[in-house]
DNA sequence: TCTCACACCTTTGAAGTGG
DNA sequence: CCACTTCAAAGGTGTGAGA
């Protein structure tokens, strides 16, 4: 299947003028859709992008029919394809077979019961739950990138009304869409596979004009988190690389500026612990609340009235609150992941029986925490075969909300591949690829000596976010990253595609994720010019210390003490200062304090650091069978011809990371430091204008 | 429906302390 | 020098008033 081109459905103007020649528009509008949004600069130099508008919807029912057969056409073949794998450029050594688990699928599964809310800010705010991930089956040796987005779960409003949400129109444009790179993206596989794959600090904000990187959402939209494991040593050669796409239904959400729902209200404040000032246990404003509401009660049941509900957190829930508490952050998560893990390990081993859906239900209400992963584990044990049956022949249920009787579980990877030829050939997969955002032609553009135009499209959008990224970085970032994004074709794995996954992502209503302009924004993570990705804070002195510019105040902190904050510190912090302890002057401390005290997000050094580790080694392939599992089916071509090109593609000598040598030679390949000159060059246009707007 | 100031909280890491 | 404690800044959270 492919989408129509209707002419005018989406301005599609050339970022910089002096470019445009560079663009083979008419070739890529004959082939697909148009997928970026009209960029422009503005009288201040600074970048304005107007929302996309979308392609008109396709028939819902086609689209649903379409999706189920292509993907039983496809798990057809991919069953055929087990039988006798294809051969590939990849050795037996370095093949992998990725599997993801969602370890905060519990908390997932239980917002998810609501019809999970997040909260999106001008400011950004984060995800909760968190979206941690634990991976196995990668190649030990080999190097992964791992990145996330988000991505339209249909193409509806809703609203929240008589207690339940409701479709209540047509979905508003589409933002610009980014993609999240994980810190610690690149590292091996056996590092990835050593402790719990975070996603907390990914943010998310309606700000359309954000320069900070985070994933833009449209409130009161329905949103899916998609998990995508990149297998490259190198972020410059991420569009060349396999990648594999994982959803799992259970971290729908819709975006809302304010909670609709109480419930989902009241489980944030119990399990998120910046949220603890709110618990009821606390001394926070809840508390007085609650006391005035039990004077209320009180003072109702003694004339004779009762209150509808009953609070919701029991005592016993409270208890599980404390359990969870720990749960959220990364200051002790290692701690209780490692715990989690021991847990999982011990029963996953012997809980392979497929338990019956209501389990899941069951262990909200549990307020011990060995119940909970208990059954958890349990149901994490469900047999993906059956979620594919399930998932297939299931339906597909569009329902979200407190009666939601989907509650599937399906784990099933989408694989997408950058494989050319099925770009071009195979219908069934275009098919999908086409369902899945990944537009059928897009190496071809990746490989288009004169496609630097569509590049800086993308790079304006890295160059948006970021005070923070180098222009060389940006750049190398913004196009590799946005060609991920938008990249391949998406193929299924062995294990079939589950059609409602695949319909949420894409879109029931037939709203092809060509749609989408992915831009890999990365929020606030910058790739060093030598390939080496820092979180922002890092990215900021790399960008300055690269281009030896003024240092600026970085715009996302805090100049000064807010005018909100207690001038003293409280009481019960300072209860007993030592009267020999000198006293400490924050004048005294304040010139000492680094710009920033963001403490670098490390590159994983679990290897040989067990106690980094979140599991020990030995855990790692310790997953349930309800973990999803799939199939490389080949490399792009692209890709293998870069590995055989002298490159390592294995290459396990993380010391040589970032170093100007490894740099060199990842960088040895002719096309790619030709591609890099060349954005360099029409990126310092960008730069001059941001500069000039910086001063101003 | 959204924005913003706010109180309350955790996280973080430098400074301080004592053995 | 090291382990530990203290403490203040940074930043994450939901609330509630107002637009």
């Amino acid at each position: 299947m492919r989408d129509p081109l209707v002419p005018g459905d989406m301005a599609f103007q050339p970022f910089l003028t002096n470019t445009a020649s560079d663009f083979t528009l008419d070739a890529m509008l004959a082939r697909q859709p148009p997928f970026f949004p009209a960029i422009a600069l503005t009288s201040h130099g600074s970048l304005h992008l107007p929302v996309a508008q979308r392609h008109p919807m396709l028939d819902p029912v086609n689209a649903e029919t379409i999706l189920r057969k292509a993907s039983l056409e496809q798990h057809n073949a991919t069953q055929s394809a087990k039988l006798s794998p294809p051969k590939t450029l990849e050795t037996e050594a370095t093949e992998d077979d990725p599997k993801v688990h969602l370890e905060t699928r519990h908390l997932w599964t239980q917002f998810h019961k609501f019809g999970t809310e997040m909260v999106i800010t001008k400011s950004g705010r984060r995800m909760f739950p968190p979206f941690k991930a634990r991976c196995t089956g990668l190649n030990q040796r080999a190097k992964y990138i791992l990145l996330m987005d988000i991505v339209a779960a249909d193409d509806f409003r809703y609203k929240f009304h008589n207690s339940r949400w409701m479709v209540s129109g047509k979905a508003d444009p589409e933002m610009p869409k980014r993609m999240y790179i994980h810190p610690d993206s690149p590292a091996s596989g056996e590092q990835w596979m050593s402790k719990v794959v975070n996603f907390h600090k990914l943010k998310l904000t309606n700000n359309i004009s954000d320069k900070h990187g985070f994933t833009i959402l449209n409130s009161m939209h329905k949103y899916q988190p998609r998990f995508h494991v990149v297998r490259a040593n190198d972020i410059l050669k991420l569009p060349y690389s396999t990648f594999r796409t994982y959803v799992f239904s259970e971290t729908e959400f819709i975006a809302v500026t304010a909670y609709q729902n109480d419930k989902i209200t009241q489980m944030k404040i119990d399990n998120n612990p910046f949220a603890k000032g709110f618990r009821d246990t606390g001394n926070g404003r809840r508390e007085k609340k609650k006391q005035l509401g039990i004077n209320i009660q009180k003072f109702s049941e003694t004339s004779g009235d009762s209150l509808d509900e009953a609070p919701l957190k029991s005592a016993g829930n409270a208890k599980s609150i404390e359990g969870c508490q720990s749960d959220s952050e990364s200051g002790q998560e290692s701690k209780h992941w490692n715990n989690v893990g021991q847990d999982l390990r011990k029963i996953s081993t012997t809980t392979k029986e497929l338990k019956p859906e209501p389990n899941i239900t069951t262990f909200h209400d549990k307020a011990d925490r060995a119940s909970t992963d208990s059954l958890r584990t349990e149901t994490d044990s469900k047999d993906p075969k059956q979620d594919h049956i399930n998932a297939i022949t299931g339906g597909m249920t569009r329902c979200f909300g407190a009666e939601d009787p989907r509650a599937t579980e399906h784990f099933q990877p989408l694989t997408v591949e950058t494989d050319q030829s099925a770009h071009i050939t195979g219908l069934g997969r275009n098919k999908f690829s086409h369902c899945y955002s990944y537009p059928p032609d897009w190496t071809r553009y990746i490989l288009n000596p004169l496609g630097v135009t569509h590049r800086l499209l993308h790079n304006a959008q890295v160059n948006m976010q970021g005070e923070t990224l180098s222009s060389v970085a940006a750049t190398a970032m913004g196009h590799m990253l946005m060609a991920v994004s938008s990249d391949g074709v998406c193929t299924m794995g062995t294990a079939g595609i589950p059609v409602s996954s695949v319909q949420r992502v894409s879109g029931t209503s037939g709203l092809p994720l060509n749609f989408q302009q992915h831009a890999m924004a990365s929020q606030g993570l910058a790739v060093s010019p030598f390939g080496a990705i820092f979180p922002y804070p890092y990215s900021y002195l790399a960008a300055t210390a690269a281009l030896s510019t003024t240092a600026s105040t970085p715009v996302h902190r805090r100049p000064a003490t807010p005018v909100h904050r207690r001038p003293v510190t409280p009481a019960h912090r300072r209860p007993a200062t030592p009267a020999h302890r000198r006293p400490v002057t924050p004048v005294h401390r304040r010139p000492v304090r680094p710009p920033t005290r963001f403490r670098p997000y490390s590159i994983p050094n679990s290897v040989g650091l067990p106690d980094n580790c979140s599991t020990p080694p030995t855990s790692i392939h310790l997953m349930t069978d309800r973990d999803v599992n799939c199939h490389t089916i080949a490399n792009s071509p692209i890709d293998i011809g870069l590995q055989s090109n002298g490159a390592a593609e294995v290459d396990s000598d993380s010391s040589l990371q970032g170093s100007g040598a490894l740099a060199a030679k990842r960088l040895s390949n002719k096309d790619c430091m030709d591609q890099l000159q060349c954005i360099q060059q029409l990126v310092r246009g960008i730069d001059s204008y941001q500069d000039r707007d910086s001063y101003s």
